[in-house]
DNA sequence: AGCTTACTTTGAAAAGC
DNA sequence: GCTTTAAAAAGTAAGCT
């Protein structure tokens, strides 16, 4: 059962760490962050212990992206809030964390006809066009997901909420295909 | 009242401005891809449709036209990739195919994505290629489809590196870069797709 | 002919144009 | 809709040696 591992690949979420932030204080005293008003209304910067990026509004919101798994979300975000109280600015306690979005890659270890998955699955559920893209799109309802299927076999599953939203959607599209004898 | 009929023919006046700006679009640009009349008619009924279905709301006259006239290209299996489409148009290529997929999916057309083949015939002819190489090529295409070998590749990028493979065996050679030009792909993506067809087709090319 | 860099697609949040 | 972030998939493209 070990062939149904999907990998993390990135981690999207979203917090609140005070009601407001003054992004010019951050920018001179956060080393490499970025700043540009007119360009966009965040500030960015970039961590690497575990490697993430974020975004900073005034409004005291985070956006966290990256990560690499669930916990080194919580594990980034902990450490943002200490960097922001060593230069003086108080933070939110315990921010509550909302995991926006999650992208996955899997394997079903198959050469795929795409031309074939696309009339399986109904041309009005999918989305293929090799002119511009090498993946088929499917989205599925349950769970809510999106997956990119690629004829070497290769998934990629984004869209889901969480881990488990990713792995089901996996096997949706495996157990679909397979019932269609496309695997 | 009165009032209620002006408006009517108001709006009448522009509904009908408007159908005429967009079929002159189709007219202007089918003409500027030498498109035959039965391709202006199919993107012209597209287009009708899509009006009757109110999906121009929130969208341009020349975006919807442009996506019509793509959507009728593949229809008429005549196909012009969305670069081909950008050039005679005044809209993006992002915009183009973006409300392509909103009327192909509001109009249920339910097109399949476009076939290396169905750009046989332009391409050739565009290299001066005769029918025996016409056939050489859908050939070897039929054959890299049953392998597997064009699943995700480009339908123009194949297409050329079968007519490529195809003029050779024929003794009609043409040079990857006069396939690329007429096909409008780059000379390394026939050369990576023909080196995948001849290996895995077992074709020798003597060069 | 390679190698490197980069763009295509998908998803979501943030604040503002 | 756009702007910005991150990351994977595979194909195509462009620049440089």
């Amino acid at each position: 059962m070990s062939e149904s591992s999907i990998k993390i690949e990135n981690v999207v979420a979203s917090t609140k760490l005070a009601e407001e932030f003054d992004l010019t204080v951050i920018e001179s005293q956060f080393e490499g962050a970025e700043y540009n008003k007119q360009k966009f209304p965040g500030l960015v910067y970039r961590v690497s212990d575990p490697k993430a990026a974020f975004l900073v509004f005034t409004s005291g919101k985070v956006v966290c992206t990256g990560a690499k798994n669930v916990a080194d979300v919580h594990t980034v975000i902990g450490n943002m809030a200490r960097k922001l109280n060593s230069i003086g600015i108080k933070t939110i306690e315990n921010p509550q964390i909302t995991v926006q979005n999650i992208v996955a890659s899997a394997d079903l270890h198959t050469i795929l006809n795409l031309n074939a998955i696309a009339i399986g699955l109904g041309l009005e559920n999918i989305e293929y066009e090799p002119e511009q893209f090498p993946g088929l799109v499917y989205r599925i309802d349950e769970p809510k997901v999106v997956v990119l299927i690629f004829s070497s076999g290769k998934l990629v599953v984004t869209g889901g909420k969480s881990p488990e939203d990713c792995e089901r959607g996996v096997e949706v599209v495996r157990q679909q295909l397979d019932n269609m004898g496309l695997l | 009242r009165l009032r209620k009929w002006q408006r009517r023919i108001r709006v009448s006046n522009a509904t009908e401005r408007n159908l005429a700006f967009a079929l002159s679009e189709l007219d202007r640009m089918a003409s500027a891809l030498g498109l035959p009349r039965t391709v202006r008619e199919t993107a012209a009924v597209v287009y009708r449709k899509a009006v009757d279905k109110n999906l121009i709301r929130g969208r341009s006259i020349e975006g919807v036209a442009a996506a019509a006239l793509y959507a009728a290209c593949r229809q008429c299996s005549v196909p012009r990739t969305l670069d081909e489409i950008e050039e005679v148009s005044r809209v993006s290529r992002k915009e183009i195919g973006r409300t392509y997929r909103f009327i192909s999916r509001e109009l249920a057309l339910k097109l399949m994505p476009t076939s290396p083949i169905d750009y046989v015939p332009r391409f050739c002819s565009g290299l001066n290629l005769k029918g025996e190489v016409q056939s050489k090529s859908v050939e070897i295409l039929r054959q890299a489809s049953e392998k597997e070998l064009t699943s995700g590749r480009g339908p123009t990028g194949v297409a050329a590196a079968a007519i490529y493979i195809a003029s050779i065996l024929c003794g009609e050679r043409r040079t990857q870069r006069e396939v690329a030009d007429v096909a409008g792909v780059t000379e390394v993506t026939i050369r990576n797709r023909y080196k995948e067809l001849a290996e895995e087709l077992d074709i020798e090319i003597i060069l």
